[in-house]
DNA sequence: CTATGTGCAAACAGTTTGCAGTTAT
DNA sequence: ATAACTGCAAACTGTTTGCACATAG
């Protein structure tokens, strides 16, 4: 465990769920010569060991988390919110997955999209708007 | 309608999930000059009129289909392999989140992840390998 | 003639790779 | 001295943007 490890993880910690990028810049707070390259390399490596997780919230750069810190996200993608909930949630889901074609569910990796509660109340009154100006 | 338009339409169509890539490489064999900006360009106004929609089956480049061709993708993270299932497989799902989140998913968009019967047969196959060799 | 569409080159974000220098063992 | 780790530069994929030219209404 080379010091660059030890703050890479002690970045993806404090962080919650953050992009490589992020994780970089929280680095080279206290290590500015630590290069980008490095903390790509370390994330693959604390993911192999299984400390470290990553997550895919939309289009752009995938965010890491320590292992312990598993749910399922949903985001908005008017807004880009995040929302987390608890993993169990879809075990029903995972079920009937499994029976029905034999996939074993990973929900943490993926996250959810759609509309979160604000932007779906806009929506419908935007166009509760056009029906009725 | 421009010709290249209806060229990008056609190739989305036979394609099935395609990316803007291939995508292009199929556009390019009737119309050698056609630029892959025009084919992204194209595909935003198309998805902006309704006519396409894409989908993230994971990290690569997104994948555009029409809209009638809707469901849920389940994308091996193993192997790669894609399943498509009823989009109404979701809709238990979809109502508790409504409920207890106001979200309101949109399941088609973003792929599920997880493992394909053959790799986690595979899997637990060498697992059991290692217990007893 | 004005708006729209196109192609090209260049930029961009995110990520990976090759290589040389460094450090630990 | 051998292996592992790091930094840097360069490549790479996927995507967007600015600009000049072409076309159509």
């Amino acid at each position: 465990m080379t010091p660059q490890r030890q703050l890479v993880l002690d970045a993806v910690s404090e962080l919650g769920h953050a992009t490589p990028e992020a994780v970089c810049t929280r680095v080279q707070e206290t290590a500015p010569a630590v290069n980008i390259t490095t903390v790509y390399r370390t994330l693959d490596l604390l993911e192999q060991l299984g400390v470290v997780k990553h997550t895919h919230l939309g289009h752009g750069a995938p965010t890491y988390a320590t292992s312990e810190h598993e749910h399922v996200h949903l985001v908005c993608h008017h807004c880009g919110r995040v929302d987390e909930i608890e993993a169990d949630a879809l075990d029903d889901l995972a079920a009937a997955l499994r029976r029905s074609h034999g996939f074993r569910l990973d929900a943490t990796h993926v996250a959810l999209s759609g509309a979160c509660r604000d932007c779906a109340d806009r929506a419908d009154a935007e166009l509760a708007e056009e029906v009725a100006p």
